[in-house]
RNA sequence: GCGCCCAUAGCUCAGGCGGAUAGAGCAUCGGAUUUCUAAUCCGAAUGUCGCAGGUUCGAGUCCUGCUGGGCGCGCCA
């Protein structure tokens, strides 16, 4: 697709003068199919002309000299029409989707080095579906970088440090800390520490406690140290459950604790550099009246958010040197990171400008009966207990043999994943639970079933791939469409990857699942003339491809039976 | 008060750098299965693209103002 558009743009620029970028602007696949494969608006050679752009059109149509893999040209209006060779475009597209396999689609430049900063929960606290979007909004984006070639580090930032514990401790301390046979540890430190908070609205004496617990853990008393280590590994040994569990990995645990003691020597650096000053008692840079005062230190010595984080953009710097570094953190912090940035100007950071904050919209509406937020664990569990009933009471045609729950867990994830990746990052969501785990329509299973489809009848079709695709034995619009939209894809990854956002890459999977399974109730492969059951079967099979590839992208495992 | 984000069908959302008649899914109604999986497909119906101006041959898309909603604004993270 984009070789034919690139031969089209010289094509034009030859027959008319005018500036190929101008040309390759105005080229665009016509929003009515019936017009053609491509359209050039002849407006601006009407100008250029002197004429009125009908005629333009009209005049171009006559002498225009059609460039390979084009069959016709023709004028409609101010419009300049072009058709593609059609055979020879889908021989083409299925051939080397074949030949590239699970590459097909990483053509990009690839070769930086790139820092993700996603998931980042905070330890003590529910792994709820706050956190979930991060989590999947990060990991996808790390595939697609990877799946371009660049070298990417993914780094949990877990929120392990901080007041948070000072209340989890005082609750413990009132109620008891998790027995050892305590089947899930993690909800009763939530416990205690919702508790906490709550009793600290009565009686300030908690808050005081809490403080004056945390201020100990930083001055490194072995009582509070020892608190905090077992706090911690409680809530990882939780977190790695879940992200075994959905299938992600991280290259870094590095969370807010593990610059503790290296915060002081920015803080005096940006001391040094003279760029700070006291003010009422704190430390900060006065960053200008939209930015504000970038508070570091706290009258009471103390150091914040924006110091750590400081801190360990310097500290990723210089351990891996990246090109950039993605902060995939929701949308409220925006002007934490454009201050981030700024600081880093200030000090004359040669990474200030790496810096990307990839924001995305708020969740609503997940609460549980008592208001607290829903537990991811609950969640997935009521997702594969849908999942499990929906096969079984609505599903007509079950293929036998199946492992009903572990295709139960693996639908209920896909329609998870693909719920939360497949709206625009910076959308709020309110969270609806059928809508979440619907397994019809736009959602993650449709894609699975295309998927699950293609793979059905390559195990029984009795089909073989043939020695060299030929186009005139995929003549049906069918054939076409699904070529077309296969031909799409590495566009679609490549603009994901520009503008970080993975619901261009779900959005694009829709649009081919749809093309396929429009074209499979056409294209029949099993009972198919001899001479196209194999061409056809090609085509579907480079469809299957490029699903798999585009799932993965998303964080998706394809599933083959369902 | 200042700043950022959002507003498209009854609901949830897509709409590359402005291009021909604004598209999907859900819900509603009707149809397709002795067939490689019906978690599918086909058809019908559905719009003041928040409002008002402006730029342009052409605006859902760009600019300005306004309305409504969300969020943020030095000692939380």
């Amino acid at each position: 697709m984009q070789e034919l558009r690139r031969a089209l743009v010289a094509a034009l620029a030859d027959a008319t003068g005018l500036d190929p970028e101008a040309i390759d602007g105005a080229v665009t696949p016509p929003r009515n199919p019936d017009h053609g494969d491509l359209a050039f608006p002849c407006f601006a050679l009407a100008r250029a002309r002197g004429q009125n752009p009908a005629q333009a059109a009209a005049a171009l149509a006559r002498t225009f000299v059609l460039p390979p893999g084009f069959a016709r040209a023709e004028a409609a209006g101010p419009y300049l029409n072009l058709r593609f060779d059609r055979t020879a475009f889908v021989a083409r597209v299925v051939s080397r989707v074949l030949a590239e396999g699970n590459r097909y689609g990483a053509s990009g430049t690839g070769g930086l080095t790139i820092v993700v900063d996603f998931s980042s929960p905070n330890i003590a606290k529910p792994f709820h579906v706050g956190h979930l979007r991060s989590t999947l909004i990060g990991w996808s984006l790390v595939r697609i970088l990877r799946f371009l070639g660049h070298t990417v580090i993914g780094i949990n930032h877990l929120g392990d440090w901080g007041t948070q514990f000072g209340y989890v401790h005082a609750g413990c301390r009132r109620w008891g800390r998790p027995p050892d046979d305590d089947p899930d540890p993690i909800e009763t430190l939530v416990d205690r520490y919702v508790r906490a908070t709550r009793l600290k609205d009565e009686d300030p004496a908690v808050e005081a406690e809490a403080r004056d617990f945390f201020r100990r853990l930083e001055a490194g008393d072995a009582e509070a140290t020892a608190f905090w280590e077992y706090a911690r590994a409680v809530s990882l040994e939780e977190f790695r459950t879940i992200y075994d569990r959905i299938g992600i990995r991280f290259d870094a645990f590095t969370g807010e604790a593990f610059f503790n003691d290296k915060m002081a020597a920015v803080l005096a650096e940006v001391e040094a550099k003279g760029i700070g000053e006291i003010s009422d008692g704190a430390f900060g840079v006065a960053l200008g009246e939209e930015l504000g005062f970038a508070l570091l230190r706290k009258a009471d010595g103390a150091t914040l958010y924006l110091t750590r984080d400081l801190t360990a953009v310097d500290y990723r710097y210089s351990t891996y040197r990246f090109d950039r570094v993605l902060y995939v953190v929701g949308a409220p912090q925006a002007l934490h990171f454009r201050q981030l940035g700024a600081l880093c100007a200030r000090l004359g950071k040669p990474y200030a400008d790496a810096i990307v904050h990839v924001p995305f919209g708020h969740v609503h509406g997940m609460r549980t009966r008592s208001g607290g937020a829903v537990a991811l664990k609950d969640f997935l569990e009521e997702a594969v207990e849908r999942a499990l009933t929906a096969f079984r009471e609505e599903v007509v045609k079950r293929p036998a043999g199946l492992d009903e729950r572990a295709v139960a867990e693996q639908i209920a994830l896909s329609a998870i994943l693909f719920n939360d990746l497949a709206r625009g990052r910076i959308k709020d969501v309110t969270f609806d639970w059928d809508e979440a785990l619907s397994f019809r329509g736009d959602t993650g299973p449709y894609l699975q079933y295309a998927h699950a489809r293609i793979n059905g009848i390559a195990l029984k079709a009795g089909a073989e791939l043939p020695v060299a695709v030929d186009g005139h034995r995929l003549a049906e619009d069918e054939a076409y469409q699904l070529a077309t939209q296969m031909s799409r894809f590495p566009e679609a990854v490549a603009r994901a990857a520009e503008t970080y956002e993975p619901s261009v890459v779900a959005g694009y999977l829709l649009e081919l699942a749809r093309t396929f399974s429009r074209s499979n109730e056409v294209l029949r492969v099993k009972d198919a003339p001899p001479e196209v059951k194999d061409h056809r079967f090609a085509l579907f099979v480079a469809c299957r491809q490029v699903l798999a590839s585009g799932l993965r992208l998303l964080g998706i495992e394809p599933i083959d039976r369902m």
